[in-house]
DNA sequence: CTGAAAGCGCTAACAC
DNA sequence: GTGTTAGCGCTTTCAG
């Protein structure tokens, strides 16, 4: 490295004026191809800049237009497919309209997810999508006041804030339903805890039960969206006096649990247990799980979330929309018709 | 919401000032806990700051300072949790170095990703870190004129660009030699195809089998790092004369396909045959699956990228530093001794 | 079609 | 201690 790249030079949009002998507006109108520029000009300074390998510096635009054509996005945790195939969905949508986007992430970690949205906040982008979030409401509220707001994954009411969710008690429905016309009756569901759209899984499934005459036959047993958790409930789902033939887990992660509960056991699946995740990840598309499940639209949600926020962008006011994305169901090899016995 | 929501209106540190009574430059110094002001002033600063909801715009400070406290990581595809943990490790030391971290990503595009790098340049982020990107050496290069690069999982080699890589060779040979050492002789393979390590894995799995004695049972099938990819490259080992008693696979999702495709053929791991995968994802830990791997410290990985950066920020000059990082073996439940048959 | 000038919100000398 | 001043790099009137 030559010694000049201790502390980087980079050239300004001056350096460019001089070199091809312009003011520097003019560079700043040719370089964006503003119309009242004449050719020959245009070119000596493309030329110019290209030599001078210059960059324009978006911080100096952004503070003068007081605009990033950016948008921000906040995600609480990576290693969670669900956000990555929800960002497909947002970036698709940016890119189509000229928005770049930031990620920011808070490590499901609470404050880091406060400082993460004070961070996209205090870069000014353009607009701010909070997926799924542990944020308070308290700032969410306040974030609202200086940018437009989408929550994606979270069904929270905020004054002027967009949010793209998904019928979640639907799914549960979808996944009984199907159970049910394969012949089963004793469906037991494990469950997920206090994860995000647990809580309405199981309501799901209650109502599913009930609308089918199954009231009877209803079997929660306690887990949460892990491995680890999907083992456990179904364990105690097993030593039970009535076993169930068919079991909904509350995620595809802690469907592989059951699974391995289910081999333990010597059941066969689906043979003797039929069995439905939720989420329908990657996970559930491996030959070697192949698990019938509940698809989101997950990037669908990102879209959808981009397009909110591009509409509050362009003006539009108003009161929140919230918009919710209906699933379906996915079938693969782990549900069949219970063994006539 | 309120008429004045529609455009947003921001306080500045003008009107912090006015508020409080005392200029802007007493402001600045005050929110940022310079020493030269007085109890009092500092107070009503904070008082009115907070009154006014008011937020640093770190686009004006940024501009001013000529530094933004804020790196950027272009990760090629956030599918993979790989990235996820390189950038657990990136985010731990960033944090506690008072910087925070700007996220792009490129999808796994060429083009995609030449974009993100130049969003990261325009923004004029302090510093760059790109991991396992498939941008030209000659982008990197151009990037490096202007801010400090680190390169991450991808062991190119330019001017003043400073690298962090795993020896996937030594990983390889760490699969052959436990399998060895439990008394497998018929080692195969299963490629991984182009993908990224995939090389030097091979290279590995052929020197420690040379190494071990045991060249003239070198078995490579042609795979690729997906589900698919393992099962096929698996089927075409066991349809052959002398079927291997032991499979290291090219990554960890190729081995659920080769998983697959063992269980196809009737035969039982481990008893019939032996499954080294390759990451050590969360994939490798489920009990469904309990795969012995090999671990790659990216977490580790993701930290010294930052910390090679951080030198860089600190007035580091000097040529490239190459880090290579020591894989280990995860031993799970998927390696045995052959049957002594 | 082109240039001069003002200013985005903030920090950093420099005075007082 | 505190205020004044001069920019950071760029866009955008406004003249010409």
């Amino acid at each position: 490295m030559s010694e000049r790249a201790e502390r980087a030079w980079r050239p300004t949009i001056l350096d460019v004026a001089a070199r091809a002998g312009v003011s520097k507006s003019l560079v700043s109108r040719a370089l964006r191809d503003a119309p009242t520029v004449s050719p020959a000009r245009r070119a000596a300074v493309r030329q110019a800049a290209e030599e001078l390998g210059y960059r324009p510096n978006a911080v100096a635009r952004s503070l003068v237009q007081r605009r990033s054509h950016t948008v921000g996005v906040m995600v609480s945790d990576l290693h969670n497919l669900f956000f990555a195939e929800v960002l497909d969905g947002v970036e698709a949508v940016a890119a189509g309209h000229g928005y770049r986007v930031l990620i920011v992430t808070g490590n499901r970690d609470r404050a880091a997810e406060e400082q993460a949205l004070e961070t996209l906040l205090e870069l000014r982008t353009d607009a701010v999508i909070l997926a799924s979030s542990r944020l308070s409401l308290r700032s969410v509220a306040a974030a609202r006041q200086s940018v437009p707001v989408t929550l994606v994954a979270r069904a929270a009411r905020v004054a002027g804030v967009d949010t793209v969710t998904n019928d979640d008690g639907r799914g549960a429905r979808l996944a009984v339903e199907h159970l049910a016309s394969l012949g089963h009756r004793r469906i037991a569901l494990v469950d997920g805890g206090s994860g995000p759209g647990s809580a309405a899984r199981r309501r799901g499934y209650r109502a599913a039960m009930g609308a089918l005459g199954l009231a009877d036959e209803i079997g929660v047993a306690a887990g949460d969206f892990t491995d680890e958790g999907g083992y456990r409930g179904a364990r105690s789902l097993l030593t039970g006096s009535s076993r169930p033939t068919a079991i909904c887990a509350g995620n595809d992660l802690a469907a592989t649990g059951v699974l391995t509960a289910l081999a333990e056991a010597g059941l066969r699946v689906p043979a003797d247990v039929s069995l439905v995740g939720y989420d329908n990840t990657a996970l559930a598309a491996l030959r070697h799980v192949s698990l019938t499940t509940i698809h989101q639209p997950r990037t669908e949600m990102g879209e959808a979330a981009m397009r909110a926020a591009l509409r509050r962008l362009d003006g539009g006011a108003g009161r929140a929309r919230r918009l919710v994305l209906q699933p379906s169901l996915v079938q693969r090899a782990t549900t069949a018709s219970p063994a006539a016995s």
